[in-house]
RNA sequence: UGGGGUGUCGCCAAGUGGUAAGGCACAAGGUUUUGAUCCUUGCAUGCGUUGGUUCGAAUCCAGCCACCCCAGCCA
């Protein structure tokens, strides 16, 4: 793929929802009628690349392109690469892959902090001049010693004051690879006695000896995220740096570094080197980030699930990974849709799983294709049909949606049911077949079951019924017959097998604190595997679509991945509602 | 217990002094050859709590309570 992605804005999979208010829009036409940033909205989406996008990076993703897009703004993609050691070129490819996916393009190229590595040295060498950063000779285990706790103020580093040409000799060293890691580090000069510890000498650069996937081994030191990221939106002139609440706290920061460099001199570093308009700093502003009940987003366990096979890689569909969500068989539109649904705010919150779902079958209602297939078969014998009756029936694809055309579905003598639909004895509201009772097969006739072949320990192998051929496309004569079960021809139809999915964890919070491991509270059942199912022949035509509604159970995707090795293999996304 | 935040229906969430939007969930009806979809109706005399200001407060003020975040040379 390439990195440049400055197709139209508006691509395939865009949402359709409604917007509503939300601060974070407020603010930004507020900022729009001050006229603050000179008419721009420019926002970023900055991942780190050390690991897989999920459903919380895309509300993240949602918010940011589209309040760019509403109002005629940009939105870049850049990657906070400033720690080589957790970071990698496959988490930088499947990111951008991720993105482009939900439907969203990105203002030009594809940025990277590490292309600012030479800015961000200049502008450190500007604090050390300016006497507002210093070289410390602490450790890491000193550093924190000195740093107080919260309610203790900190102790001043013994090398705080070192001369200005100290510091930048040293510096200059540092940059050299005269040192060795962890000998040293640029620390700000702000306040050890600060109520808020960010501002506490934080750490500016520090020295790592190891390889970068951008810049490989030109740096041997490696700016901090707080130094690194105001600078970045600065250069890339930013002007709403939106990010999670728990970088509440380093807004001052964040504020501090960009005000004690020489503006004129960002804005020459800038995109923005030749606006005509006055150059104005990028402001951060914080949300609450998206919890969902029943599911874990946290990078370091979602790769411990990966990492000790508890699911089947990043992409497994279980996984809340935007990877695991395509496979399952999530569209970018119920992505985008839900995002939107949830809104954005500053609370912490947990959103409940049940949106999510409804957020895919809205759209996989409106779009899928219907066909049947049976997931536990149960050989049906229509008795009073010929041993050869092979019978095309016409069926729309779709309820009430006539563009999306017919199809044809054959009935032959022998077909199967799903062993769910019969019941010998009806249990109470049970309304399809039943011993000596009748049911319509759907789009076809009505059937009565005359006899229930059983075997030896009276398990049902087969039923044998009757069709009342005076029952295609009209009501039967003096009577009613309420139920509708699918069903499948069994010389024609295609075998396959299914996955359902279920949620993973049995728990409404497994990130909970009082649950030691995650494992503790798997659902054992999160995945059933289904290895004899039938489906009508019309989902392997050519040209067939990989999404369906498969009557009466729910919406499936055809899995590219595993039906690679021959036989077909469908995801159960999510299954119908059911309000029996 | 220092600092920064947040508290509006079971879950999200609008609202910024004029008398509580919307969505999800849920419940009850209606349509239906998917127990789906769709449609209709219901669902906070109440906005963490206690006081105060005001003709009038979820909105302003004060106190209290609960919860979240911060002591990486992670982001």
């Amino acid at each position: 793929m390439k990195d440049s992605n400055s197709g139209s804005a508006h691509s395939q999979g865009a949402a359709d929802s409604s917007t509503s208010s939300n601060f974070i829009r407020n603010k930004i036409a507020q900022d729009l009628k001050d006229n603050k940033y000179g008419g721009r909205v420019h926002t970023r989406f900055p991942p780190e690349p050390n690991g897989y996008l999920h459903i919380g990076h895309a509300k993240s993703i949602c918010l940011n392109f589209t309040v760019a897009e509403e109002n005629s703004g940009l939105c870049n993609l850049r990657f906070d690469d400033t720690n080589p050691a957790k970071e990698s070129q496959e988490y930088v490819d499947a990111i951008k892959n991720n993105i482009s996916w939900l439907g969203f393009a990105w203002n030009g190229e594809v940025r990277y902090s590490s292309s600012y590595f030479a800015h961000l040295y200049g502008f450190a060498g500007q604090l050390v001049k300016s006497g507002k950063a210093y070289v410390c000779d602490l450790s890491a285990d000193q550093a924190r010693e000195f740093r107080g706790s919260l309610t203790q103020p900190g102790k001043n580093s013994p090398n705080r004051d070192r001369s200005v040409e100290e510091n930048l000799e040293l510096f200059e060293r540092m940059r050299a690879g005269e040192f060795v890691d962890g000998a040293c580090s640029l620390r700000a000069k702000i306040d050890m006695a600060s109520p808020n510890i960010n501002m506490r000498d934080p750490v500016l650069y520090r020295i790592r000896h190891i390889e970068h996937h951008q810049t490989g081994s030109e740096w041997c030191i490696y700016p901090t995220y707080d130094y690194t990221h105001c600078i970045s939106d600065a250069i890339e002139g930013i002007t709403h740096s939106l990010c999670t609440l728990e970088f509440e706290d380093h807004r001052p920061l964040y504020d501090w570094i960009l005000h004690n460099l020489d503006i004129e001199s960002i804005k020459a570093a800038s995109d923005l080197a030749d606006f005509d308009g006055d150059y104005v700093l990028p402001e951060q502003t914080e949300f609450a980030k998206l919890k969902l009940n029943y599911t874990i987003v946290g990078k370091r366990q979602l790769k411990e699930m990966v990492d000790t096979n508890v699911v089947d890689g990043w992409d497994d569909p279980r996984m809340p990974t935007l990877a695991g969500m395509r496979r399952r068989g999530f569209t970018p539109a119920s992505i985008r849709n839900f995002c939107e649904s949830v809104g954005v705010a500053r609370s912490d919150s947990v959103v409940d799983l049940g949106m999510l779902d409804h957020a895919i079958r809205d759209d996989l209602d409106k779009h899928s294709p219907r066909a049947m297939c049976v997931l536990r078969p149960l050989l049906v014998v229509l008795t009073n049909l010929a041993e050869d009756h092979l019978e095309n029936l016409d069926m729309a694809n779709h309820p009430k949606n006539e563009e999306m055309g017919r199809r044809s579905v054959p009935l032959s003598k022998q077909i199967v049911i799903d062993k769910s639909d019969f019941e010998e004895v009806a249990s109470p509201g049970f309304k399809r077949l039943v011993a000596s009772g009748e049911v319509r097969l759907r789009g076809a006739y009505v059937i009565k079951c005359d006899n229930v072949v059983k075997g030896e320990d009276g398990e049902i192998l087969e039923l044998h019924c009757s069709v009342d051929m005076d029952t295609l496309g009209k009501k039967p004569e003096g009577r009613k017959v309420k139920g509708v079960i699918h069903w499948v021809s069994r010389t024609k139809g295609i075998p396959l097998s299914v996955n359902l999915y279920d949620r993973l964890f049995t728990v409404e919070n497994p990130e909970s604190k009082d649950i030691e491991d995650f494992r503790d509270v798997l659902n054992a059942d999160s995945l059933i595997r289904l290895d004899d199912c039938m489906a009508e022949p019309s989902i392997g035509n050519e040209g067939a679509t990989d999404k369906y509604q498969f009557e009466r159970e729910g919406y499936f995707c055809r899995d590219d991945k595993e039906s690679a090795t021959g036989r077909l293999v469908f995801n159960r996304t999510i299954p119908l509602r059911d309000s029996w």
